[in-house]
DNA sequence: CTGAGATGTGTAACTAGTTACGTAACTGGT
DNA sequence: ACCAGTTACGTAACTAGTTACACATCTCAG
């Protein structure tokens, strides 16, 4: 094993398939000789897919064998030159190129027909041999990622790593510059800055918090980069608002987790409901809310022009 | 999994690997943008090979990450150019380039190794769900070709099929022109034919036959590859002579099969021991002679002028 | 000490794939 | 009937590696 792979871990992992499955590859020649098949080894897949006598176009060949269908294109362009197999126009639909293979492609048949059942035995053999079998596990691991690709497990991990860093304080009044900045930043961004809106932000104390509300900031590695409000409309009942994250902090779930984080305080100070206004045009926040929980209601109409959807949620 | 690989069985193992390791690769850049890590991951190994600070040689580092010296040198010049290695001659010797990191390089490191450590998790977490580990699987498998590469396996395989269809019968008249023509053609590749040569080739049934020697035939798909002949000396003691293998057979083990062959009929007619006299310079000849227990002796001198060594095994 | 062969590196040309793009043919809604 | 979008295909340009070759430097036997 190669000095790179003992260090690396298995983070290597692709790097090492490939490798190892180009030094496999690399063989492939010497045996096609020995078996005295007169064939490139890249038109193996195109070869194996018509062995049958089928035609096939050269998407359906692409398909499946797993090239695009420029690489396809290629190597039946090739094939033909060699005489192996010939292409035609389908009548019915003047765009595809039906391929299949000539009397002298089909000779081939017999001797590769001999040197792949040999080769299919080797192998058989040498997986049988070993603990773990490598084409079950490829198998195993493809369906793994077929339910989950690498990379969203990757970013999962890595969120939930970063959002261990993040905490979520209670409004002071040296966090009032950021509360009102987060929030200007993405209104401006979407809609223009209202009265309604300039009265809250400017004087969240008094518009919010003295009325029974409660602010909560989200720290990132001492950062502020979110916060949310929640106004109390009744004992029962408090309104979740001015949820903003920065962009800098997006793609962390620090929404979704200060949104939890709002609604257990509802809980805590005895709320059993908390609802929110919002736009359908927000749609990733929409989605957020809809995550946490909420369910689109009919509520009294807002103040604010740019709201269409109300959304609940008991807590 | 592909159509391919569903009906091509494991014979298309190699190109599965590529294949496979190819579309985890693909996903590799994501990564590394969601860390932040300003790099391209083909510098990967390059990267890794330096990242405790170590100098390395450009072919040292080939050598540990298995690529060719020439790939590394390219890597290495684009990392050079984006200021994150450098690389000096070594005092010592003026052909050696030494590559280490730049500050900037190291600076990487530790994004890196917050994603290293979050990659690796995954998989390590991927791997233990399967059956059948595919770290270990390849391992496995590397370490059986270790031993003996694919190639001289499937030659095996192939060889030995091709044995069952190799039959030995005993000589006949109308194989005369046969056994004279195979002896003549590899006598004249190597020597001048002499005299006492063609008198036993152009005769073999007076010189061999009639004197209690034996000459067998090899048919391979009822054409005459290979023949050989016993020499009786005495009742106890055989020579060996006239071994010849068409270069159209070569390959397939016949000289071997041919040889235990002319043993087991010097054996059944009560010979003890069988001998040769044969040329150092005929090194595959030799081999064969020795595989099949001849051992190098000193005899009476030959009348062959090409002789220069005598072999002998107890039958 | 000197010249033949080995070693280390860089560059050029090749390889087996890819993506990007252009063109022609089909399809479906008005 | 038509045109906007989709599909099939081929070609060109790119990519990440390779092998082949050129060249400088080193090593070591005579």
């Amino acid at each position: 094993m190669l000095k790179l792979y003992e260090e690396s871990g298995k983070m290597a992992l692709g790097s090492r398939l490939r490798q190892f499955g180009e030094s496999l590859g690399a063989e492939a020649e010497k045996v096609y000789q020995l078996y005295g098949v007169q064939m490139d080894p890249k038109w193996f897949p195109v070869f194996f897919m018509l062995k049958d006598g089928s035609c096939m176009s050269i998407t359906a060949l692409a398909e499946a064998i797993g090239h695009s269908h420029a690489s396809v294109s290629k190597i039946v362009k090739e094939m033909t030159k060699a005489g192996m197999c010939c292409s035609e126009k389908v009548p019915g639909d003047g765009r595809v190129n039906q391929v299949c293979l000539t009397e002298k492609g089909k000779q081939q048949l017999e001797k590769f027909q001999r040197q792949s059942g040999d080769v299919e035995a080797v192998v058989q053999d040498l997986l049988a041999q070993s603990q773990n079998d490598l084409w079950e596990a490829i198998t195993e691991f493809e369906y793994q990622l077929e339910e989950k690709n690498l990379f969203s497990r990757i970013k999962e991990k890595h969120q939930s790593r970063e959002q261990a860093k993040v905490k979520f304080v209670e409004f002071e009044d040296k966090y009032a510059k950021a509360f009102s900045d987060l929030n200007y930043e993405w209104i401006g961004k979407y809609f223009d800055v209202e009265e309604s809106d300039r009265v809250m932000l400017d004087a969240p104390r008094e518009y919010i918090l003295d009325n029974g509300g409660y602010i909560a900031m989200a720290l990132y590695e001492n950062e502020t980069v979110g916060t949310c409000a929640l106004i109390k409309h009744s004992d029962e009942r408090y309104e979740l608002a001015k949820m903003a994250v920065d962009d800098s902090a997006k793609g962390l779930g620090i929404g979704y987790l200060l949104g939890l984080h709002m609604l257990e305080v509802a809980n805590k100070r005895g709320g059993k409901s908390v609802f929110l206004e919002s736009n359908t045009k927000l749609t990733p926040a929409i989605n957020l809310y809809k995550k946490m929980g909420f369910q689109r209601i009919v509520g009294e109409p807002s103040p604010y022009a740019r709201c269409y959807i109300q959304m609940e949620v008991s807590v």
